[in-house]
Formats: structure tokens, C-alpha cells, sequence
DNA sequence: GTTTATGCAAAGGCTTTGCATTTCA
DNA sequence: TGAAATGCAAAGCCTTTGCATAAAC
């Protein structure tokens, strides 16, 4: 789908959830939901509050976190926590359901898919009688650049001590 | 293993951590350590505060932060965030890996094992040269109690209506 | 005797709330 | 017109920090 095509979609289905929900449909919330289209990856609420401040429609704070609660029901943004206590989101639309593997190096946050997730999925919702809604894999670790670079260090040490 | 020997194993392992890491053997640390090793399940850091002012070691909330960090870093003690801003922690001898179905109506939050999460871990760490720690696989959504409140709910509802 | 840890209180950062003003329906 | 959303600032909550005191080594 080409971002339009995305922007329009999901502009569709917002104003259906909030013509539904009984919400009003304000210009603010189509801004905040534009911007959050248009944003690569994940973010918080600091950075989008910066890109919205460079936009048209400056809206506040209070306001994007309202909207983000409207477009988390509206299943049209995820809620991360990766460990820190700021959360971070992302759309939710066009990309798939992922994973996240998170080096505790560097903080770099990659994403990865592997279909036998759903099956652990469909067991406890077997098992425990859970309406499943959705999930979150976390993986910590150290990447390969770090590794590597921490590889490097201990060399460096050693020379040094063993010249 | 028996409880105190639980209590006798982590406490070694605790002062040999602190030991090697050149950081001094408190009494408030074992006490922290021995209070945490009593909880059964997950508990926050002003749970532990409360508990330990009922023990002769009435540590500060600064002490619990600061001790928590060493003992996360000796790997005792394991830290979630459950999509709170408050972050949870547990024991982390005893137990084994295990992840958490969470219920976002009743916020409860239940343990389960799935071994086929190992194969996801494996398989991250051969594709993307990743050096894996630890995971947090987290699943949302309406626990069994819940969805049945929630019908009885919509039935008494309909009764109201249709009497 | 040094250096590190503790405890208190204050500050910090993210998020929520109260209330006057504006705006959508 | 009436109810709901916005924006601002203040308050809340969890966590971190600075500094004097106390304790480990």
C-alpha cells in the first residue's frame, strides 16, 4: 500500500471508531494521528510533542496523551515499555505483528517475526480460558556490534598491559 | 530445596557478587535480600518498603533502589514492567524461566512456561548474532473470571431492558 | 582513617488532573 | 445551546540525586 493509501485508510478507520465511540472528531486528533503516520519506527510522547510543534496544529501535551489512549483503544498505535519508564509507541497499521530484541549495550531496539509465537499464543488461550488481545516478546542481550566492540576493548587492554 | 536453604544459598551467592565486585556487605543489603526471598510472587519497591518497616531493618526507599540495581546485576532478582509505570521485580533463583499472561481487565497477572520459547531465543541468537540474556514474553488480554463477569454483565443488562 | 553506603529531603521526569476556554455536534 | 475537547499549569507518582551522617574495610 502506498502511504496514501495508509494515511487514508487510517484516517478511515479512526473516524469510524470515533463517530462509534460516541468521540468528536477534532482536527487535533487527525493531526496527531497523521504525524504518528508519517514517524518511522517507535517514539514517545516527547518527540512526537516536537514534531507536532513544527507542524500547523501545535497541540499540547495533555492532548496527545488523550488521543494516544482514543488510538490505543482504536488498536491504531501500540504501547511499548522497553524497561525504561517513558513508554515508547508505534503504529499499527501496515507492519505486521513483531517482536523486539533489545540490546542492553547500546539500547538499540531491532524487530524480528517468528510464526511459532502464535502457537504458545493459542495454548494459553486454550489452557487458561484467556481471551488473548495481543503481546509483547522482549529478548535483552548484547548485539553483534557490541560484541564486537567490547572484543576490541579487551584486545586494547591487553596490549596495553603486554606490550 | 528447602526454604532456609534457599535463604543460606542466595545470601552466598549475594556476598560472593559483592565481594567481586569490590562493594561493601551491609546489613541492609542481606536484610533486603532475605526480605525479597520472602515474597512469594511479583511485588513493587513500595510493597518491600512496607514489609521491611516491619522488620527490625527499616531500610529508606533510596537503600531498596540502590540494592536493587546490585542484586539485578548479580542476577537474584529479575525487573518487569507490565505496562505500568511502576516497575515490578521477583526473585529470581528458584523459579525458572517463566512468562506472564496479564489481564488488562482485572490487571491480575498469572505464570506459564513454554518451552518453544527457547527455540525463538535460539533462533534470534543464530540469525542475528545476538549474545541473549533474558526475555519478557508478555501476554494481554481478558483473563476467564473476567469474561464472565463481562456476559453476566451484558445479561443482566438485557434483562433491565427486556424484563 | 578512608572510602563507601545509608537516610533524608529535595529535585527530576513522565504522566495525569482540574479548570477555564474553545469547539464540535 | 450543551456537552465534550483543548490547553495550561499544577499536582501526582515513581525514581534519582545531593549531601550530611554513619558504618564497613
Amino acid at each position: 500500500m502506498a502511504p496514501a493509501d495508509i494515511q487514508q485508510n487510517v484516517h478511515r478507520l479512526f473516524s469510524e471508531y470515533l463517530e462509534h465511540g460516541g468521540h468528536r472528531k477534532t482536527p487535533e486528533r487527525f493531526a496527531i494521528l497523521r504525524e504518528i503516520y508519517a514517524v518511522d519506527g517507535h517514539f514517545d510522547i516527547e518527540l512526537l510533542y516536537g514534531r507536532m510543534q513544527q507542524t500547523k496544529c501545535q497541540v499540547s501535551r495533555a492532548t496527545l496523551y488523550n488521543t494516544m489512549d482514543l488510538l490505543l483503544d482504536a488498536r491504531l498505535v501500540r504501547k511499548h515499555q522497553f524497561g525504561t519508564t517513558q513508554a515508547q509507541f508505534e503504529k499499527a497499521q501496515i507492519r505486521g505483528q513483531h517482536d523486539h530484541v533489545i540490546c542492553d549495550g547500546c539500547g538499540k531496539v531491532q524487530e524480528f517475526c517468528d510464526p511459532r509465537i502464535q502457537n504458545v499464543r493459542n495454548t494459553v488461550s486454550e489452557v487458561l480460558g484467556f481471551r488473548v488481545s495481543h503481546h509483547a516478546l522482549h529478548i535483552h542481550g548484547i548485539c553483534a556490534d557490541c560484541q564486537k566492540k567490547s572484543n576490541e576493548r579487551t584486545k586494547a587492554a591487553r596490549a596495553a598491559v603486554q606490550p
